[in-house]
RNA sequence: GGGCUCAUAGCUCAGUUGGCAGAGCGCGUCGCUGAUAACGACGAGGUCCCAGGUUCAAGUCCUGGUGGGCCCA
């Protein structure tokens, strides 16, 4: 029944972990869906979170909004389906699983076995999602952890066949030949959708050659390129009709080079350190002269390069037999004066561009590389070498065969793989994909949801018009198992939706199958029948899916549409999704998009938010490699959940946010310690006062001004927290909490303090309790999304066991609503003018030097409105309080006290008068200072009478001092005048030293770990006569401010505590001793 | 080259419908003392990126530019 007392230096880490066990053994959760359960639904889609690492703290912000919404809507008595997804399959986990075991390349796979190796994937996939199940709960992430899907299930897998059937069934199904980056490690392609994570700068050996021209004795193209090996598979050069070519001789040859490559200087493509760290490269021109000079001989255009034919480098090789006969000169637009040499070299087998052209010009396209990047045999000397490491044997070989004309280092952004960090290469490989016909209508489902921000739709929209067509296979192992049987006679492919379609069409393999998830190898058994030739045993592709599929399939799989159409269509779509920005677009939330759009035609959300990155506190991106990732347990026990929440949801979303120290120390600082220690201070007094709060509370006549003031305040921020959290605008409700708690402890805790303090019962001590446990409560109720723990800690000492109907968690409590009774924003204007009069008092005294321990006679108060007057008139005791003055007068014109001198400003009218500025100033000083005074206040011209002639001066150009006489120390602001009575007299003094005692007293009973109620006996000792008089005079304040019994002048018999101290320069010995 | 976005105090950031430029941290000065390993007040610190425009009034709206980030080509 009693409160507990409460430590305010509480440690929150450990404090969250009780909590945790606390609604671990009331089974809080549990408790919190039943309560809820059938009732009006809010539908959330989890984003499945990579299960391939612990969570670090980045992970951190989106799954504090995903709990932040979650308690929102249980406070609003929603009922939610609590499901947290995993995301398990797709080549991050399968580097991981290599690297455990060292292998360098698929073979080393393959030879371990590929069903182990999936296996492997699987176990790691789900002890990470264990790790991240566990860290979850340590946020307080409250969701359903024995239900959370994973993508690697069943369901999922078979979904994806489902939507692919769909796809393919509306013709969007296809393979398609294409040269695109490649991974040789992971020996698979990298989709469009993954290629920007990857590019380096990169130093690669780039070199001009010279194709000779044949029939045209020693005249040859200049040709550039960043990667020589790619030489082997040149088919044409290409050049740009309009563009000017020139002529030049140097040494032997005679070259063709475009005219603004040969003259222009060149630069290393790269910015910053890479920049600075790159050797600098000559122009063509300058690379000639160091050959030995060079003489230009003629101009021409492109055109009349074009249809040349030439001798290829490596024309030699078997590999170049067919690229031979095709070795001439095109026309291609993209060919600039920029870089390289204006001729250039085109390789359809080895550069996406490259292939494209040589479409459109019928060249064949050779493709020299295997899976692994080395040479096919037909390279003869090249063949099974890696191409990775033949840039400088390539070269050697060109030079010696009389090719070279060039060799530097050139430093570039080139692609590497997103996963393993390996170089890219651009291979012709055969992918499967889905075209995009369709876009238009995931376009439609984009814009029928709701994107926070704003901007996010058009930046999706972008993405959607601009997209290629989606490449969905991968050359892997662990992961879906894309549905598509093709024949090897005929080459007709079907794409299977369901297992049972398999099992029905299944000629061989279904037992083997049978039993097995739908994964590489087992399912690579099952052989149907072409639906087209007839012919028996159809394999299906060796290629698995992309992982976006699996995250994008979830609204259907997890959500019964499947297997329960009735209950899905209850959850979909669902309310609210959130991811992290960067990225999403291209990925999560588009593969959504178009799932869904497939499937039904709508958008799988109606409100999307999208939030950004966690940084370093030096605003950099986080990496576990380059070492400043910052795990998340670390950050909770050291921080504390719920000051992590805190400074999660305080931020803007959209905005990046840069975790660090500081910046948690400083929502502690702010939010939690101030709210902590109002609570304390409510609990430990409530404690010895015996305050029973189920008591009919008085009514609100019966309290006092500040009491309803802070009640007023707090309907406010109850419905700013309503509609911030019903907008998914947590911030907003996070400011304006941070100004009500700043309010709560440093105004209505620190005016009502001696309510508090009072030693008997009467109403307005009672109506200080309530106030105070009323808000606290409330406040609790209002932030308890945001920071479960130490509002659930503070739940349960006020509420808990003092309140019948209380619910056992602040978590099953009702969201609060505003009580307009309560609401009274006059008041709350008054307050706010009252605050701003007394900010001024206290400038005042500050520049005066009277510290507000030194009782003042009188204060005088010209306000500048009503309802500054009425502030002033109905919150007299508090000013007479907190600034320490005996009386407040309210005066309507003050300017009978008011001396107003002027000055010229010698400065500004010296240069605008000259000689005549003696007169001015004369002219100024005879001027009547009042009337003056008031045109400078207005910022209007001073008209003034110079001899003969009638000026005009600035506002600006006459200084105004208003004095209030020697006795009166004012403070003017927009209006309102504050003047403090300086005048001390010698009762005044006495008082002052008083209230010096008095603090030092109670430092000692601090020092001397003395109980707030204890009595103690008092002995001050002083020679100094100004002092004993004080003690004298104001024996009666002393004691009862510091709870002596007795005040001594003599040393006390059992003294417990003592200290020598200077009041005004005088020594004063104090001792005291409980009694 | 195109799209989106950002630019406000030394730092991190607020700034609703256009209405006297703000907070926290840091710095300086002072004060307060039973919330005390706290707290408060005051001060210094600003070309609200630049240039135009709309308006009685622009950090805010419009146009153009500069610089950063993301994306596309």
């Amino acid at each position: 029944m009693a409160y507990e007392k409460v430590d305010s230096k509480t440690d929150f880490p450990a404090l969250e972990r009780e909590i945790l066990q606390f609604w671990n053994e009331t089974r809080a959760f549990e408790t919190l869906r039943e309560k809820n359960r059938g009732n009006k639904k809010w539908s959330f889609l989890d984003g499945p979170i990579t299960a391939n690492n612990p969570m670090g703290v980045h992970h951190a912000w989106g799954r504090t909004y995903k709990d932040v919404f979650h308690r929102y809507h249980a406070a609003k008595e929603h009922d939610m389906r609590y499901q947290n997804g995993f995301d398990c399959q797709g080549l991050w986990i399968e580097v991981e699983v290599e690297k455990e075991h060292g292998f360098k390349n698929k073979k080393d796979i393959e030879s371990y076995g590929v069903g182990k190796f999936v296996d492997e994937c699987k176990a790691r996939a789900q002890h990470y999602a264990d790790i991240q199940s566990e860290q979850s709960k340590r946020l307080g992430y409250w969701m359903d952890w024995n239900n959370s899907y994973y993508t690697m299930s069943e369901q999922n897998n078979y979904g994806i066949w489902a939507f692919l059937k769909k796809c393919h069934d509306e013709g969007h199904v296809y393979k398609g030949a294409d040269v695109m980056p490649w991974c040789p490690r992971c020996g698979t392609g990298i989709s469009q959708m993954e290629m920007n994570e990857g590019y380096r700068e990169t130093e690669h050996l780039s070199v001009f050659v010279r194709f000779p021209i044949i029939d045209r004795e020693n005249e040859a193209l200049l040709v550039w390129t960043t990667t020589p090996w790619t030489l082997t598979s040149n088919v044409a050069a290409a050049v740009k009709a309009d563009m000017k070519y020139l002529k030049v001789r140097c040494g032997d040859w005679t070259y063709y080079i475009g005219k603004g490559n040969f003259e222009a200087p060149r630069k290393q493509p790269v910015e910053g350190d890479a920049a600075k760290n790159a050797p600098s490269l000559m122009s063509i021109q300058a690379i000639f002269k160091n050959a030995g000079g060079f003489e230009v001989l003629g101009e021409l255009t492109g055109t009349e390069l074009i249809d040349l034919r030439y001798a290829g480098p490596f024309d030699h090789l078997e590999g170049a037999a067919e690229a031979k006969e095709h070795h001439k000169v095109i026309a291609w637009d993209m060919v600039t004066e920029s870089e390289g040499s204006g001729i250039v070299h085109i390789a359809p087998g080895c550069g996406s561009e490259d292939f494209r052209l040589g479409k459109e010009f019928s060249l064949p396209a050779v493709a020299p590389l295997d899976e692994q990047g080395n040479f096919l045999d037909p390279f003869e000397h090249l063949a099974g070498k890696n191409f990775g490491t033949l840039a400088n044997d390539i070269v050697a070989d060109l030079k010696d065969r009389d090719f070279l004309v060039h060799k530097e280092r050139y430093v570039h952004r080139y692609p590497h793989c997103w996963r393993c960090k390996e170089e890219l290469v651009y291979r012709l490989v055969d992918e499967w994909y889905i075209n995009m016909e369709w876009r238009e209508r995931i376009m439609a489902a984009t814009r029928s949801a709701q994107w926070i921000p704003d901007w996010g739709m058009e930046r999706e929209l972008d993405w959607l018009k601009n997209m290629g067509d989606w490449m969905i296979s991968k050359k892997r192992y662990w992961g879906l198992a894309l549905p598509i049987w093709e024949c090897n006679a005929c080459g007709h492919f079907d794409v299977v939706g369901s297992q049972a379609e398999l099992k029905e069409r299944a000629v061989a393999g279904w037992d083997e199958f049978d039993g097995n998830s739908p994964h590489r190898p087992w399912i690579d058994a099952v052989k149907i029948k072409c639906a087209k030739c007839g012919s028996d045993g159809v394999s299906r592709i060796k290629d698995v899916g992309t992982p976006w599929l699996d995250a994008s399939i979830v609204p259907f799989s997890t959500m019964g549409y499947f297997d329960n159409r009735e209950s899905w269509q209850e959850w979909f779509p669902p309310e609210f999704v959130v991811e992290a920005l960067p990225g999403q677009f291209r990925n999560w939330f588009y593969a959504l998009l178009a799932v869904s759009t497939m499937m039904v035609d709508k958008s799988p959300f109606k409100t999307l938010l999208g939030h950004g990155l966690v940084l370093d506190d030096k605003m950099e991106e986080m990496h576990k490699s380059k070492g400043n990732a910052i795990e998340f347990n670390e950050a909770a026990d050291k921080f504390g959940v719920d000051a992590m929440r805190w400074m999660y949801c305080n931020h803007s979303p959209e905005r990046n946010l840069a975790f660090g120290q500081t910046h948690v120390d400083e929502v502690k600082a702010k939010t939690v310690r101030p709210l902590w220690n109002t609570y304390v201070f409510f609990v430990n007094y409530a404690r010895l006062d015996g305050f029973d709060p189920t008591k009919e509370p008085l009514s609100l006549e019966r309290r006092s001004d500040l009491d309803r003031w802070i009640l007023s305040d707090l309907q406010e921020l109850i419905e700013v927290a309503d509609t911030s959290y019903a907008r998914f605008e947590p911030h907003h409700f996070c400011k304006r909490a941070e100004r009500f708690i700043d309010d709560l402890s440093n105004w209505f805790v620190r005016r009502s303090r001696r309510r508090f303090w009072k030693s008997e019962w009467s109403d307005d001590k009672r109506a200080a309790y309530e106030t105070l446990h009323e808000v606290l409560t409330t406040l609790c109720q209002l932030i308890a999304p945001i920071a479960p723990f130490m509002t659930e800690s503070m739940y349960q000492n006020l509420v808990v066991g003092k309140f019948a109907s209380a619910a056992a968690s602040i978590h099953h409590q009702p969201f609060p609503t505003p009580d307009p009774a309560k609401t009274d924003r006059a008041l709350s204007q008054r307050m706010d003018r009252f605050l701003r009069i007394v900010s001024m008092a206290r400038k005042t005294r500050t520049a005066s030097k009277l510290k507000v321990r030194q009782p003042l006679a009188e204060m005088r108060i010209q306000p500048a409105s009503d309802v500054e007057r009425e502030a002033v008139e109905q919150f007299t005791d508090h000013m007479l309080d907190e600034l320490n003055v005996k009386k407040v007068t309210v005066e309507t014109d003050l300017s009978s006290l008011c001396a107003v001198t002027i000055e010229a400003n010698k400065k500004l009218i010296g240069p605008k008068f000259g000689k005549e500025v003696g007169a001015v100033i004369k002219a100024i000083q005879s001027a009547d200072a009042v009337v003056i005074a008031d045109l400078v206040a207005k910022g209007a011209a001073i008209p003034l009478q110079l001899n003969d002639n009638a000026i005009e001066l600035e506002p600006a150009d006459v200084m105004v001092t208003k004095s209030y006489g020697d006795d009166w120390a004012a403070e003017e602001n927009a209006g309102t005048i504050v003047l403090l009575d300086k005048r001390i007299t010698h009762e005044l003094k006495l008082e002052g030293i008083a209230r010096d005692i008095v603090r030092f007293v109670q430092n000692l009973r601090k020092d001397a770990d003395l109980n707030l109620e204890d009595r103690i006996g008092l002995s001050l000792q002083s020679d100094d006569a100004e002092l004993n008089e004080a003690i004298e005079t104001c024996g009666d304040h002393i004691a009862r401010e510091t709870l002596a019994t007795s005040i001594e002048t003599n040393p006390i018999d059992g003294t417990s505590a003592r200290v020598e101290v200077k009041i005004n320069g005088k020594p004063l010995t104090i001792e005291l001793a409980r009694t």
